[in-house]
DNA sequence: GAGAGAGATTGACAAATGTCAATAAATTTC
DNA sequence: GAAATTTATTGACATTTGTCAATCTCTCTC
């Protein structure tokens, strides 16, 4: 049975060098500022209007951001193992959050905290060129998420998404991907009938 | 008179120093390698189907990226002076752009090239810090306009719009803006005057 | 200041999607 | 494995937005 440090440094280590190698001593101080977090699925672990102070890193499981317009929920992202969680403009700006985060299955999240990380990037320089390498390719798949948002047709967007972004749609119920698709589950229904039918 | 090369200093100096302290020397070395494009009003700046190899920081003028869905062009962001505008996930990931950039007045673009830039990674650690802040805030505001996307109705992108980001709609004609909310100009053009009427 | 051209508004109608309700199918719980 | 709960489908209808065409307004140019 490993121990939990080891557990984390390896996640870490393994994330990280991903994108660019860094030194074992960078992913040990990054072991050591960071704990699990086990959530149960359904699980609110963000709420809208709270300032979002962490990070995660998802080791196990499934996790969504929402907004809510009106009495309607709005999927943003959904996002699972070896990636990486949290709500971008409140994290990065310290603005309140306009989403919530929730997990879709019972799931285990290495937690970072803003304050830690910031200590980090003082103590670390390496961690700014390997977290800007991270930023560049969050920030790409987020214009593809948008560009999903943008078709005007309800059959485009499905199409698109299951051809390109096809990672997650086999492991959540359908209401989720309608919802990150901004279209109703019946709409959704409807479309997949047809698509069936040729 | 100043020099060209004086101005392009004072121009990345105040860009970069309003996210973290640089060193003069960066700022030498990234006025260096970068140069001065003219462009007229509605220039194409990058075509749909090219790598993006650029990064432009604005100097002068109004400048938007939009994709093209069948033969309907939808504005996926509009900036202006001092700000930087590419294509974000062909210049950060190499592949072919899925949008156009075009200038919306005569505009003037200091031009920074890829393969330059990560040369000045190598030389310069400091702007690794410097341009994670810059991804930071970037992001957040592609998340920010990624949220009136998501609002369903026309209405509502309007109003959000009006409210949060405001900074361009007195300067582009409306189809424009209509056209960054995803929506028609005569449903745009049927918005404002039933809210005019009350 | 007349004419051309782009931008914006308005009306009539079409198409797409949302809403609500009923029901079916799948999954979970005991 | 039966009951309960969640998820998905389908139908009828309402609402919103898009489409196309006509017209109006504003700028710019000559």
């Amino acid at each position: 049975m490993k121990k939990k440090i080891e557990l984390r440094f390896e996640l870490i280590a393994n994330f990280l060098n991903n994108f660019f190698p860094v030194s074992k001593e960078l992913v040990q101080h990054l072991a050591s500022i960071s704990y699990f977090k086990e959530v149960k699925g359904g699980s609110i672990i963000l709420k809208i209007g709270d300032r979002c102070s962490n990070v995660y890193l998802i080791k196990k499981g499934i996790v969504r951001g929402f907004v809510k317009i009106g009495n309607k929920e709005i999927t943003s992202w959904i996002t699972c193992e070896n990636e990486l969680a949290t709500s971008i403009s409140s994290f990065f700006t310290n603005k309140i959050s306009k989403e919530n985060i929730q997990s879709l299955e019972e799931s285990t999240l290495l937690v970072f905290d803003n304050v830690n990380l910031d200590l980090v990037f003082k103590k670390f320089p390496e961690f700014n060129e390997v977290v800007r390498k991270i930023l560049q390719l969050y920030y790409s798949q987020a214009e593809e998420r948008a560009y999903i948002t943008r078709l005007p047709r309800a059959i485009d967007k499905w199409n698109y998404l299951f051809i390109n972004l096809n990672k997650f749609i086999h492991r959540v119920p359908l209401k989720y991907t309608a919802s990150f698709l901004g279209i109703r589950i019946e709409t959704l229904s409807r479309i997949r009938s047809l698509i069936i039918k040729g």
